[in-house]
Formats: C-alpha cells, sequence, structure tokens
DNA sequence: CGCTCAGGGCCAGAA
DNA sequence: TTCTGGCCCTGAGCG
C-alpha cells in the first residue's frame, strides 16, 4: 500500500510531468506558430521572443483611443472599463486581436507591448504611508495632548482605532509621524529598548520642548565629542545619533538612531530587538504584524510557514530594503550592511544632512539614493539651505515678499507690505494654473542635478527665464487648495490652512480614509470636506513629513532635506511644457522592459490559443451562475485555467527561458499559486475596496468569503496592493525615456479602444516570485540565484528612478512575497480540501494533490 | 545683534 | 466634540 507520502510524489511527479508536457507543448506550439506564420506574425508571439530587438521608438498618444496604429495590438473586450486585465480569463472567449503590423517571424516580437495600469492610481487610498506600525499611544501626560479620540467614522479615522474587524475599511497603516505631543508611546516590542533610554519599562516620554537639538544637528548640547554621522536626509536633522539624556526618543545604540515621527514606527521596531537589527513588518489589513525585519527573523517566519527558505538573494533584498522602510533611502546595493546591523546602515548614509555642514542638506533625491551606497563621504557641497530663499537661487531683494509678514499672518501681508503686489482676487487662485506648481517642480528638477550652488544658480536662472518673479510666486494660489499663499511651509508654498492642516494630521497621526473614492478635488471650497484627498494632495504637492517636527521645537530654520519632488501636474501650459522638456528622464531597464511585454501573454488569447478552447472545455467553468453558486468551483476553474497561460507566460521569459525545463518545472511548481493569487490580487485594484475579481464575471466580497481565510485574505492583500500605489503605463511613459515594442489595446464598448496598460512592478514582482532559487534540487541553482538577484537589482533600481521620494518602494514591493506566500498556504489547504475526492483531472487538481 | 522665516502653539469659530 | 484656520511665538540661520 502506497503511504500517503507516496502517493503525494507520485502526484506531484505526474503534475511534474504535466506542467513540463504543457512547457514542451508550448514550445512545439510556438515554434510551429512562427514557422507557419511568415511574415504576418501574431500578435501573440509578437510578445513572447523577447530580446535582441531594438525597434525604433513610436510615438504614442495617451488619449487610450486608437486610430490608425497599425503596430497596435487590440484585444477585444466586452467591457465599458479600463480594469487591468492582466490576466483576465474568462473574457477570452470574447477576445481577440488584430494583427500587427507584418513582421518576419523571427522579428515577429518587434511590436511591442505598452505598459501601464492606468486605474492604479485612481483606487488608491488615501493614505499613501502604509507598511509600518506606530507606536501605541497609551496615555497623555500632558493636558495640551491632542486627543486621540475616535474621529466620525464617515469621513476619517483614527489610526489609533483602526483595528477593527471590518478590515477592509480600514485606514491604511499609519503615517510615520511624529507622536502626539507628550504622548507616551510604547514601543510594542522594545521593551529592551525602551528601557534603555527612557528608564520606564517600554515607555518612551516624548518630552515638550526639551530637546536641546546639537549645534550640528548631530550632538546633544552637553556633549562635545565630534559629530556622531549626521542623519540621513530623510531623519530630522536634530535627531542625533548621539543619546540624549533627558529621557526623549533618540539613542544611538549600536548605532542605531530610534527617532520617531516620519520613521518612529518602523524605526521604533527595529532598534528594539537585542540585535538591533530589526524591522517591522505590518500589515494592517489582516490585522497581522509581521515584525520580522531581522533577516533571521523573515527566514524563521517563513520557514515555519511554508518549510523552506527565502531566496538568499530575496532575503538580502528584504533586509537591504528595510533601510528604504525606514525612510532612510538606501541604495546600497551592498545588502550585507543591512543585513549586518542597521548600525551599518546608520553609518552608510552618515554623508547626509548635517545642518551644520549642509552636507546633502539640499541634495537631491537622486544623489542621495545613489550615495548612500558610498562610505561616509566628505562632502564638501557648498551649503545650501533649505529655505526657500535659497533654493530658489537667491533673489535679488532679500527682503522678499515672502517675509514673516506673509509668512505667518498673510493676511495682514497682502494688504499692507506689498505695495507693488495686487492682492490677487480668490477667483483667480487655482490648483490648476499656479505657477507654484511649476515652480516647486523647478526646485524638483535642479535639485535633481545636483546639490551644489549651481542648483541655485539654474533655479534662479530658470525662474528668470521662464518669467516666474517672487510676486508670482506670492501671489500665486496655494497648490493645495487655491487659497493664498503664506509661505513656505513643509516643502512647499501654501497658505495658512494647508499648513495648519498638514501639521496637525501628521502630529496627530490622523489617518483619513476617503469613501470616494480618493479623487476628490479640493479646493477652497472643498478642502474640509475631504481630508483624506487634501492630506494626499498635501504630500503629492510635496508636503514633506519630515518637516514636521518630532520634537516640537519652536524656531529656527527647517534642515530637513528639500529635495522634494513633486508628481507631474497640470502646471502653467507653458512652464509645465519646459519643465517636461528639461525633465531629468529615468530608464527602464531592459530586462524590466522584456518582462513588461510578456504581461501581454495573460491576455493574450487568439484563434488557435488553446487557452479559449480549455476554457471552453473545462468541467469546472460553470459562467455567470458561479455567482451564486459556489464560487470556489468557480475559482478552481479559473485557477485552472489560467495555469496553462501561466506556463505561456513564463516560458516566455527572458532569463526564465534559457532555464532548462526541468528546472522551469520545479520553479513553476513552486510559485504557481503565488503567481495566481498576486495577478488576481492585482487584477482586483481597480475594484471597490473590499472585492476581488475572480473573473469578467465573478467578483467576490468579503461578505461572500463566508469566512473563508484564503478569500479574506486577498481582499486584504489588495488592499495593500493598493495603497502600495504600483506604477502605471502612463507613470512611465510621464517620465521616463521607455519606448516600448508595440502597444497592446483592448477593445471595449462603441468599438472603442482602451490602451492596455502594465506595471513594471508588478510584472517584475511577478519574475522574481517565480524565480525562487531556493527551490530544491535544481540543476542550475546559481544561475536561477543570478538571475532572481539580477531582477531584484534592475526592480530597485526601476523604483528608485521612478519614485525616489519613496526610497521604501522597492522593499515594500518585496514585502508583499512573504504575504502572498502565507495567502497561498491558507489558498492551496482550502482547495485541497475542497478537491478531496475529486475525480478531476486537470492541472491544477494535480498539483494541488502534489503540494501536500 | 537684529532680521528672517519656517515650524509650533493657541484659540475662536465652524462643522 | 473635533476640526479649521488665522494669528502669534519661537529660535536657528544669516548677514
Amino acid at each position: 500500500m502506497l503511504s500517503l507520502q507516496d502517493e503525494q510524489c507520485t502526484r506531484a511527479a505526474g503534475a511534474t510531468r504535466r506542467m513540463e508536457e504543457s512547457i514542451e507543448a508550448e514550445c512545439d506550439e510556438e515554434i510551429a506558430r512562427i514557422s507557419s506564420q511568415g511574415e504576418g506574425g501574431d500578435q501573440g508571439d509578437s510578445a513572447h521572443g523577447v530580446g535582441g530587438r531594438h525597434d525604433p521608438p513610436r510615438p504614442m498618444s495617451w488619449d487610450g483611443e486608437l486610430s490608425d496604429n497599425d503596430d497596435a495590438i487590440i484585444i477585444e473586450e466586452d467591457v465599458d472599463t479600463a480594469h487591468i486585465d492582466d490576466d483576465d480569463d474568462d473574457e477570452d472567449n470574447d477576445v481577440e486581436f488584430s494583427s500587427p503590423k507584418p513582421s518576419s517571424a523571427l522579428d515577429s516580437t518587434s511590436s511591442s507591448t505598452t505598459t501601464s495600469s492606468n486605474n492604479v492610481n485612481n483606487n488608491n487610498s488615501n493614505c499613501p504611508y502604509s507598511g509600518s506600525e506606530e507606536p501605541t499611544t497609551l496615555s497623555s501626560n500632558n493636558a495640551n495632548t491632542p486627543p486621540n479620540t475616535s474621529p466620525p467614522p464617515s469621513q476619517y479615522q483614527n489610526h489609533n482605532n483602526n483595528h477593527s474587524d471590518d478590515s477592509s475599511r480600514l485606514s491604511p497603516p499609519p503615517h510615520p509621524h511624529p507622536p502626539a505631543k507628550s504622548s507616551l508611546l510604547l514601543c510594542p516590542s522594545s521593551d529592551q529598548h525602551n528601557a534603555n533610554n527612557s528608564g520606564v519599562g517600554g515607555v518612551v516620554h516624548v518630552a515638550k520642548n526639551n530637546v536641546k537639538p546639537c549645534p550640528h544637528g548631530l550632538n546633544s548640547s552637553e556633549d562635545n565629542s565630534p559629530c556622531a554621522p549626521p542623519l540621513p536626509a530623510s531623519l530630522p536633522p536634530n535627531k542625533c545619533t548621539n543619546n540624549i539624556s533627558n529621557g526623549t526618543t533618540t539613542n544611538s545604540v549600536n548605532g542605531n538612531t530610534h527617532v520617531h515621527g516620519l520613521t518612529s514606527s518602523v524605526l521604533c521596531e527595529h532598534n528594539s530587538a537585542p540585535n538591533n537589527n530589526n524591522a517591522l513588518i505590518t500589515n494592517n489589513n489582516n490585522n497581522l504584524q509581521h515584525r520580522a525585519g531581522n533577516q533571521s527573523q523573515v527566514h524563521q517566519h517563513h520557514q515555519q510557514q511554508h518549510g523552506h527558505h527565502h531566496p538568499h538573494s530575496l532575503n538580502n533584498a528584504v533586509n537591504h530594503s528595510l533601510n528604504g522602510l525606514n525612510g532612510l533611502g538606501t541604495g546600497n546595493s551592498n545588502s550585507s550592511s543591512a543585513i549586518n546591523g542597521s548600525s551599518g546602515f546608520v553609518q552608510n548614509n552618515s554623508s547626509f544632512n548635517c545642518p551644520q555642514t549642509n552636507l546633502g542638506s539640499c541634495q537631491p533625491a537622486t544623489m542621495i539614493l545613489q550615495q548612500h551606497s558610498q562610505p561616509p563621504m566628505n562632502l564638501s557641497f557648498p551649503k545650501i539651505p533649505p529655505s526657500p530663499d535659497s533654493a530658489l537661487g537667491g533673489w535679488s531683494t532679500p527682503s522678499s515678499n515672502l517675509s514673516r509678514h506673509n509668512s505667518d499672518a498673510s493676511q495682514r501681508s497682502f494688504s499692507s507690505s506689498s505695495n507693488n503686489t495686487t492682492p490677487p482676487c480668490i477667483e483667480n487662485y487655482s490648483p490648476s494654473n499656479s505657477p507654484l506648481l511649476s515652480h516647486n517642480r523647478v526646485v524638483n528638477k535642479v535639485e535633481d542635478f545636483d546639490g551644489d550652488q549651481q542648483d541655485s544658480v539654474l533655479l534662479s536662472s530658470n525662474l528668470t527665464s521662464q518669467g516666474i518673479s517672487r510676486s508670482q510666486l506670492i501671489n500665486s494660489p496655494c497648490p493645495i487648495c487655491g487659497d493664498r499663499i503664506s509661505g513656505f511651509h513643509y516643502g512647499i508654498f501654501s497658505c495658512e490652512s494647508c499648513k495648519g492642516f498638514f501639521k496637525r494630521t501628521v502630529q496627530n497621526r490622523k489617518n483619513y480614509v476617503c469613501l470616494r473614492g480618493a479623487s476628490c478635488h479640493v479646493t477652497i471650497a472643498t478642502r474640509k470636506k475631504c481630508p483624506a484627498c487634501r492630506f494626499d494632495k498635501c504630500l503629492k504637492q510635496g508636503m514633506r513629513l519630515e518637516a514636521i517636527r518630532e520634537d516640537r521645537t519652536r524656531g529656527g530654520r527647517s534642515t530637513y532635506a528639500c529635495s522634494y519632488t513633486l508628481p507631474p501636474t497640470s502646471a502653467t501650459p507653458s512652464l509645465s511644457e519646459n519643465v517636461q522638456q528639461n525633465a531629468p528622464t529615468w530608464e527602464i531597464p531592459d530586462l524590466l522592459k522584456e518582462i513588461v511585454e510578456c504581461e501581454s501573454l495573460w491576455h493574450l488569447s487568439a484563434d488557435g490559443d488553446q487557452e479559449s478552447d480549455l476554457t471552453k472545455a473545462s468541467p469546472h467553468h460553470h459562467g455567470p451562475n458561479a455567482n451564486n453558486a459556489d464560487y470556489l468551483q468557480e475559482l478552481c476553474a479559473a485557477a485552472d485555467r489560467r495555469l496553462y497561460r501561466l506556463v505561456k507566460w513564463c516560458k516566455s521569459l527572458p532569463l526564465f527561458k534559457n532555464i532548462q525545463v526541468d528546472d522551469q518545472t520545479k520553479l513553476l511548481l513552486n510559485s504557481w499559486c503565488e503567481l495566481l493569487l498576486f495577478s488576481c490580487c492585482y487584477r482586483s485594484i481597480p475594484m471597490p475596496a473590499g472585492s476581488i475579481r475572480i473573473n469578467e464575471r465573478l467578483s467576490l466580497k468579503e461578505n461572500d468569503a463566508h469566512g473563508n481565510q484564503c478569500i479574506t485574505r486577498m481582499i486584504h492583500f489588495t488592499e495593500n496592493l493598493r495603497r502600495l500605489r504600483l506604477d502605471t503605463g502612463k507613470d512611465h511613459f510621464a517620465g521616463s525615456n521607455c519606448v516600448f515594442k508595440g502597444m497592446y489595446y483592448k477593445r471595449i464598448k462603441n468599438n472603442n479602444k482602451k490602451l492596455l496598460e502594465f506595471s513594471v512592478e508588478y510584472a517584475a514582482l511577478k519574475v522574481i516570485i517565480l524565480m525562487s532559487s531556493e527551490v530544491d534540487e535544481l540543476h542550475e541553482g546559481d544561475r536561477v540565484r543570478e538571475s532572481q538577484e539580477r531582477l531584484l537589482q534592475c526592480l530597485q533600481a526601476y523604483t528608485l528612478a521612478r519614485c525616489p521620494e519613496s526610497p521604501s518602494k522597492f522593499g515594500e514591493l518585496l514585502l508583499k512575497i512573504p504575504e502572498l506566500q502565507r495567502i497561498c498556504q491558507v489558498g492551496k489547504e482550502m482547495l485541497t480540501a475542497k478537491t478531496e475526492g475529486s475525480n478531476g483531472f486537470n492541472l491544477l487538481f494535480e498539483l494541488l494533490r502534489g503540494d501536500h
């Protein structure tokens, strides 16, 4: 009698064989298809072969409409929405795609893929910060402490109360901002750390005005020792690495810097473990706190969950990227520095933001990201204070209209001191036509170039050449709400109300949630209606979280790095164009381009595509009635169909397709579930919150799951993805010099065509998941490992280049993987139980039976 | 040493 | 009761 284990092995072998056969069949089919196509290669193939093709760039329009572009690939779909249909399945029956410009068989891949996911941002939730955990406010020792009470549920909610069951509507994880005034803060796992620093077990007393910043922003005033390495740019400069003995929140135990504020929660965790090497991975939506920033902890956790190891390279990258999660913005390619202790990365980042020397205090973000891979450098940048006057290159008139009088009391200033400045009519103010938008972008662009004094000159000349006068700036509307600007606040010129709003939001840790899709228009009239969107706009316009002083010291100049970046906005046309022309471009690594081009394979289901037939033939395909019948059956059917597409996708991937078939099979067997679930969740991003899209006809809400943990977790995972703000195709073309080799369109209602948009980050992450070198008994383990590392490097480079203001993006992306693996574990168990005893004979069942 | 100006605090009014 | 926003205070940076 065969033991259960033997039986499982047998089944696994069967699944393996089937996977191999599928892969080989795909190969054969591919070859046959290419051979038979001659010049008219179909689009499916166009994206199969990747690499080595360098077609000239083609102009693209971004209206999403297709005109007469022969190169476009049209995927028809009877939908009127522009979902991110990366791997829609059931609509395949309705899908066809037109032939692109004929090309040779071997060059059939020359049609390129235009990628983006246009709906991602539209469905982003309100808070751009996720994945961090802030200290728990236990109580207040100060009567002035802003109360952490529950806000009206309809509009927003305080983070402190966000651990409700209805996590799909939870506010995003808290902003990593400073604690409320004089709060008693508890680091959830930081007893030892806190005891060391405050003398009160587990409690950090944040004293009001009790921190005397060091004169250099480095040492406490009592300490005459040489300056410790300054903090990274994103940290307030008066948070010295030296311990401040008055019970405040900084310390330098083993080189760690415990800072709250922007990075408080994460750093709190990060530094709290005995080895000072922790970080926090949170998953608020799942009400899970995966506190495993320490490599070993991640490792252990993962082992416990899955019985195997994280890929070493992935692990490195996770640890590496934790720096970014802390807002420290590492681009250090030597991940060992992160692994070996946070002291390493603190010191590796030590060249920044010393207010005394102004080392990098105004360095461009791109420089910062590049430089912390270097050991501490003796930088000799000329001093560039981050104040707007300085940043703007030193206007000729020292007594600016942006003096105190219009900084604090803007109304007074406008009425009295600005004789030559006619106060603009309020009706003329509009955030959309504010020169400030362009101005801020100019600041950003200039800072991106260099950190030295030339910035100022260049910026000044830019402003001059673009005709931006000081009075124009002053008279410009607040870029957030359109109100009158009162001064330079938290990194941008803004009005007094937005300044106060931003300050309160950050200081009091408000965590607003927009219930209208996070797309509310923020104007002077509506700014009170949706604080979530208002805060979001504050951030988008460039307000800096780190400008909020965690110690609440008053006075003085800002010393945070002013290398803020702004997203493309609808600035004044001429200026916008100018900025656009001068915009530094970032490039999508070629490898990622090739990967993205393979994304189209999730859509393609042309005639002859076996998937269509399989779909129709699937005995588990229940069609529209599945919604009320057995969604699990529908889920299985959808998963089963996608598996075939998965194989097609895999074998077209660069790096992967060069791996021998045995290893390909093992990698696929290892990751098929993660890939399927990930794609499902990604596809669900445009869906309403709290639901996932199984296929074209079936979507599930949390209620529909009837407590099914897998579905629930998938919904939460989708929510996390939504917050993560994956890139979109528009991003690529707005800021990059990326040119894909073709354009894919989906035919929608009224015979219109919608440009398909793929996310580079999403696509790359899938391949990283696939290329797990920790799979047992790989013949070419080293090769797989190298491939994954290469992918990781590309993705990191891409995320840093695209979002220099969010150095944590890369880490946050990677941290989705263990979360995904946990969901898969639950999902497999669910599906296995479901298919127990079933005589179904398809790939999914085979995989499931062999998986346990 | 005085000025600048950005960040924090206060508080009346609004929601 | 909470939030808003105008006004004022503070103090580091700078000339």
